[in-house]
DNA sequence: CCCCCGATGTATCGTTTCGATACATCACAC
DNA sequence: GTGTGATGTATCGAAACGATACATCGGGGG
């Protein structure tokens, strides 16, 4: 999910560490954040794989110990997505399994990188998405039906309240696959793959 | 937080790993679940701490490594709270800090606790945890103003539905305050020094 | 002029958590 | 009897976390 993030920010322009780290916090629906214990190990992760490459030579690379640990002199470091990084993306961008959906964090991140997303893979990814959430829903419900009794009043309504926002989040995703759904009818049969350049499509 | 569910639990009563877990996903809310990957770990910790007992002799001591790994007579273990487990089960319900509402998570589990805790530690767990939510909305809040024009439609779709959320969760927190006032007030005999702080210059 | 402070910036450490998996027992239907 | 799903204990490697160390740089106040 990281690895997918940071590849869609990086494909919009090339990065620090400490930009990407804010711009993740964005993506991710504002109120969750990246440490930098996850972010920095995904870099390196991704550089490894030739996701990314930085603008300075090997600063990754493991130092003799000998040397002093590193100590001045560290200087800033511009990540840059690389063409199969891109190529990566791009065939993330495409699945619209259950991997997409099942998740809610991953999901998030999805829907936040939907302009480079084909329409009916979006569609695709909503549906999953509602009936994902659909079925946490029906859970939920059966849990509070059945513990109505054993449980005390603060539980309870701990439970209602998840209830609610389930709730609320099943009408919020049939909103915007009807939305979808209107687009498609007014642009035509053939999906166009999603130019990353295009701007606003019907405000 | 995981330490301070279990002791929760096995302070009703004893029970095997599987059952707690199954009772923790309640105590959750519902929708998160604990992974035996934590859970057992945990139970290890608490019980090297002194907290838990096992029906059991050492199961949890490093085996000599020419044995087999174990294989074969794994019987079921009971875990029980001990006194010490009590005391310090009661010693973390007590505290009202920023910790027992700032961590979303830890919340619910306090929440989920609160039979266990004093009307005045309620109180103010529940203004912390509003005025934490609160400060979450206001920084939502601008970094949507913020952002209006830079993002596309489903990255604002998915704050604003965030945003909805928090709102919904600050009036949930204040009708849960509300019916706490009104039980404090009906009961007279509960601590008289509730809010040191703001008075709520409404929501 | 200098010094401190807060924002920017890179990076690691130890601990915790996760997801997957292995293995075992038991109830009960077929 | 036999398999199939619930109950049950437990570990593994990978990943993420929170805290922290270290460094640079701009500007504002003594």
């Amino acid at each position: 999910m990281l690895e997918f993030a940071i590849l869609g920010l990086l494909h919009q322009s090339p990065m620090h560490g400490y930009e990407l780290r804010k711009q993740l916090a964005q993506v991710l629906g504002g109120l969750r954040s990246i440490s930098y214990g996850s972010l920095y190990p995904a870099l390196k992760r991704l550089r490894a794989a030739g996701f990314v490459t930085t603008d300075e030579p090997d600063r990754h690379a493991p130092l003799p110990a000998d040397a002093p640990p590193l100590t001045g002199r560290r200087g800033k470091v511009v990540y840059t997505i690389t063409a199969e990084g891109k190529e990566r993306f791009h065939e993330l961008v495409s699945q619209a399994g259950p991997e997409a959906y099942d998740d809610s964090g991953l999901f998030g991140v999805r829907l936040a990188f939907f302009r480079h997303t084909a329409a009916d893979v979006r569609l695709r990814i909503l549906e999953g998405r509602r009936r994902t959430v659909e079925r946490q829903r029906e859970g939920l419900r059966s849990s509070v039906t059945r513990a109505r009794e054993r449980l005390d009043r603060y539980t309870l309504e701990l439970q209602r309240h998840g209830l609610e926002s389930v709730d609320r989040e099943v009408r919020w995703l049939s909103e915007l696959i009807d939305s979808e759904r209107k687009n498609a009818d007014s642009s035509g049969a053939d999906p166009p793959r999603t130019d990353p350049e295009t701007p606003t499509p019907t405000g």
